[in-house]
DNA sequence: GAATGATTCGTGAACGTTCACGGCACTCCA
DNA sequence: TGGAGTGCCGTGAACGTTCACGAATCATTC
C-alpha cells in the first residue's frame, strides 16, 4: 500500500511550512493569494487528501454521528423511517451512518459501525444480552421494544392497545369472526416458530378459537397473498383478518382478486403500519397506523440527552407511541 | 462542555499505564484477568469512550468509507438502490453514511458529509461546476448522468434506447396515440420547466405531433394520477401513454379505476424503473425496467478502483447500463 | 545457581492535523 | 528616527490512541 500524502508532503513540495498549507485548503486569510494559488496547485498535483480522523481528532468538533441499522430496505415501512430519520438527525446536527441488518446478522453490523458512531438506533431482533455485548459500550437506543438492560434505551409503541383498538373498530363494523395473518420473522434466527406479539395480544383480544385462525406467512406482499389465500381457504366464513403488518396486508388485498373475494364486502382486511402504500392498492387498505414521525423525534430526543451528558451511562429512557386507525376502505 | 474523558484518566482511576487499559478494551491478552477487570470497572465508573479518531488515525485502518446522497425516500427506486448499495458496499468493505438531498440541498450535504467520507455516490440534480466545489475534492460518482470534470465518475443508464425500445414495443402493440407524462422536478432546482432528457427522447421517437401530447406532474403517486388524468381528458383518443417513472406510472394505473378507462384495453400504461412494486397495482405495471443490481456494482467496481489508487486523481471512469422491457398488464 | 522462558506491565514514539504564539519584513505617521 | 501597526509565515505543542520495544517478576530447567 502506497504511503499516505501528508501536509508536510505537499508542504515540502510547495516550499512553505504546514501551516501554510492548512491556511490555503481551508482558505482562512492570512495568506498571499499567490502562494496560495502554489499550495493549490501541489495539493492537486500530489493527490493531497486530508486525513478526517487527524482532523477531527484535533478540532474536537460537535460532529456526533449514529449508527442506523435498517431491517429491511424491501419494506417501505422502515425506508420512510430511515428517510424521516435522515431528515431529522440533519436538522439537529447528527451524521448518520446506515448498515443493513438484512443480509447480515446484527452483531456484526454492531461490530462494523462501532468504531464510527457514538450512538446506535435500529429496529432489533437479537436478546438484550447479546445486543449489547455486541454493542462495544456504545449507547443503543431499541425501537418498538422495550430495552431493559443499562445502556439501552427504547421507543416503544403500544401495540397490544392497537390491537385492542383495531379488533374493537372490526367488531364495531360487525365482524364476527376474524382472522390473522403472523409474521414468520421468527424463522430467521432460531429453527422454531414464535408468535409475535401482535400475535399474541390478537389472541388475548379476538376472543375464543381465535388462535385456531392465525396462518403465518413470509414478510412481504407475496407471503401476505399466500398466507391469505390458506386462510379464507381454511375459513370460508371469516369476515375479517388482522394483517401483521402493511406489506402483507397489500399483498392479501392483491390476492383477493384473483380469490374471487369481494373486500370489505365478504371480508374485511385491516393492516398495521399505516404506509401511505396502501392507497396504491385496491380498495384502499385501511390500517392500524404506527406515527413513523413521532417514533423517529422521539429517538432523536433520547440521542440529544444522551449527547448532552457526552454518552455517558445515564438511567434508560422510554418512550412510548400509540398507533391509532387509520380508515381507509378495505375495512 | 465537559472535558473529555481519555485513556489516561482511566488508567491513573485504575493505578495501571495507558496501554494496559488498551489491553483491557480490546482483549488483547498480555494482561492479568483481574487488573482487566480492575480497569474495565475504571471504564464504566467514568464513562470512558474511546475516540474512534484517534484510533483511527494511528491504524491506518482499510476502512473505507462512502458518502451516499439519497435523492428520495419517499421513492422506492431510490431506497431499493440504497439497500442494494448498503449490502454491496458491506460486503466489500465500505462504510456507508448517508444524507438525504430531499430537504437540504446538494452542496451543503456533501458539505456535511466531506470530513467524513473518501467518496461520494448519487444521483444528482446540480450542475457539475458547483458539484465538484462542493465536494471539497473527493471523487463523486454521479449515477444515471455523465460527468465531464476531473474527479467525475458516471454510471449511466441508455435511457435513450430504453424510450426507444419501449416506444416500438407499444407500436407493437398496436398504439399509434401515444402520450407521456413527464416530471417536474426541474421546478425544485429552478423557476422554470426544464424537459427532462426521458421527454426529450420521447419526442424524438414518437413522431410528429407527440410534443403536444405531454403533460408534467408532481413525483408522486399523486402527481401521476393526476397528470393522467389531465391527459386523457385533452386526448381522449390517447392508446398509449409512457410515463417518467414507476411511482408516478402506478398513480396512473390507480387513477384510470376512478376515471373509468380500462387499462390495458382503451389505454397502455408503460412505467419507467421497474419497480417490485408495480405488482401491487392492479393490472400490474408493465416498465422499461432498469437493473439497479448492476447500477450498484458498476459503482462500487468504481469504488474499489479509486480506493486501490487511494483516491488519487484518476481518468474519469464511465459505465453504462442498459435498461430493457419487463412486461406485465398494464400494456 | 545461573540461564531460560513465560507472563505482565510500562515508556517513547508515531499517526496527521490544527491552534496558539511569535517572528520577520514592510509601511505609515509623528 | 523611532515606534506602532499590518501582512505573511513558521515552530512547538496538543489532540487520544496504538505500536514497538524493553523491563520487571516469577517459575522452570539444566
Amino acid at each position: 500500500m502506497a504511503k499516505r500524502v501528508t501536509i508536510n508532503d505537499v508542504a515540502q513540495a510547495a516550499g512553505v511550512s504546514r501551516q501554510t498549507v492548512t491556511r490555503a485548503i481551508n482558505d482562512m486569510g492570512e495568506i498571499n493569494e499567490q502562494t496560495k494559488q502554489r499550495v493549490l496547485e501541489a495539493c492537486q498535483r500530489l493527490g493531497y487528501r486530508p486525513s478526517r480522523f487527524a482532523r477531527n481528532l484535533v478540532v474536537r468538533k460537535k460532529t456526533r454521528a449514529m449508527g442506523y441499522l435498517v431491517a429491511s430496505f424491501r419494506n417501505p415501512y422502515f425506508t420512510e423511517i430511515a428517510g424521516d430519520l435522515l431528515n431529522t438527525a440533519a436538522e439537529r446536527g447528527w451524521h448518520v451512518v446506515m448498515a443493513s441488518t438484512e443480509t447480515e446478522d446484527e452483531a456484526s453490523a454492531l461490530d462494523m459501525l462501532s468504531g464510527q458512531v457514538d450512538l446506535f438506533v435500529g429496529h432489533f431482533a437479537q436478546d438484550d444480552d447479546d445486543l449489547v455485548k455486541a454493542s462495544r459500550g456504545i449507547p443503543l437506543v431499541v425501537l418498538e421494544r422495550t430495552g431493559s438492560l443499562p445502556g439501552m434505551h427504547s421507543v416503544e409503541v403500544d401495540i397490544r392497545e392497537g390491537v385492542r383498538d383495531a379488533i374493537e373498530a372490526l367488531h364495531g363494523k360487525g365482524a364476527r369472526r376474524i382472522g390473522m395473518i403472523d409474521s414468520a420473522y421468527s424463522l430467521r434466527t432460531s429453527p422454531t416458530y414464535t408468535p409475535s406479539p401482535r400475535r399474541e395480544y390478537f389472541e388475548e383480544f379476538a376472543g375464543a378459537g381465535s388462535a385456531d385462525m392465525v396462518v403465518i406467512g413470509e414478510e412481504s406482499m407475496a407471503g401476505g397473498g399466500r398466507a391469505f389465500a390458506e386462510l379464507v381457504g381454511a375459513h370460508p366464513d371469516m369476515d375479517a383478518v388482522l394483517v401483521f403488518n402493511d406489506l402483507m396486508a397489500i399483498g392479501a388485498v392483491q390476492a383477493s382478486h384473483a380469490l374471487g373475494i369481494d373486500v370489505p364486502g365478504q371480508v374485511r382486511i385491516c393492516g398495521i403500519d399505516g404506509l401511505t402504500l396502501g392507497e396504491a392498492v385496491h380498495p384502499t387498505l385501511t390500517t392500524m397506523s404506527i406515527d413513523r414521525h413521532a417514533l423517529v423525534s422521539n429517538a432523536l430526543d433520547i440521542a440529544d440527552a444522551l449527547a448532552a451528558a457526552d454518552f455517558a451511562e445515564l438511567p434508560s429512557m422510554r418512550r412510548t407511541v400509540r398507533p391509532r386507525m387509520l380508515w381507509r376502505e378495505s375495512a
